[in-house]
DNA sequence: CTCACTATTCGGTGTTGCTAGGTACCAGTA
DNA sequence: TACTGGTACCTAGCAACACCGAATAGTGAG
């Protein structure tokens, strides 16, 4: 895709992760691989790494560590009631702005 | 409103001012009035401003002078060919990623 | 023992919007 | 004259976020 995704994937990324842990508990390297399949092509592993210890300390997900059979111990990341808060407030501007874009695109044409 | 649209806002806010500019020739000080009208209310002078400078070096608009009655000159930008195409191009991307929050959307509740 | 896959972490970079100021031009008013 | 306020633009420095590249560590297959 490019920069463009790149740049409006800012302050969005971290909503569509919310979402999904608001869905299941995840951890990082399934969140990466998931988003991968979903045509988010370009999503650095990085980043994701970078989002969760994010919201971790935001207080926004609760975690545990699981063993894992293939490797390394999984930080199983859960969304908690503020992160269900935060979850809701981010769907409002969400929404917002997507109006706003959406009034745009039919007027311009 | 907040950080939230901020970071939103990242990559969507030239998506926003080129669609203006798709509608019709506009100059900076009145594309803020505008977006301030249409809810953005803590949209900062100084962002479009450095928004405009960026997209006319990236030759996606044309601009010319025109005087005015009540101050300095204007700054006034039109879409050009190139800048068209750019539009598209972001339209597309903001339907990507439109279709798969709606998905998480839907998903999560 | 090396390779591949799983899984996480970290330092440095570039882009972007915000803050907070400044410049300049004009009209109305005390 | 001096001052205020609306119009119109510009700039330097800052913070947040996604990316890149590399490192670390565990497991199983060849």
């Amino acid at each position: 895709m490019g920069k463009l995704v790149t740049e409006m994937l800012k302050g969005t990324l971290e909503g569509i992760v919310l979402a999904i842990l608001a869905g299941r508990p995840a951890y990082g390297y399934e969140i990466t691989a998931w988003l991968r399949d979903q045509g988010f092509s370009d999503i650095a592993e990085g980043t994701i790494y970078a989002l969760l210890v994010r919201i971790e300390q935001r207080g926004l997900v609760d975690v545990r560590k699981v063993p894992s059979e293939k490797g390394p111990p999984r930080k199983v990341y859960s969304l908690n009631a503020q992160g269900r808060e935060y979850l809701e407030e981010f769907w409002r501007t969400w929404s917002f702005l997507a109006e706003r874009l959406e009034q745009l695109r039919e007027g311009g044409e």
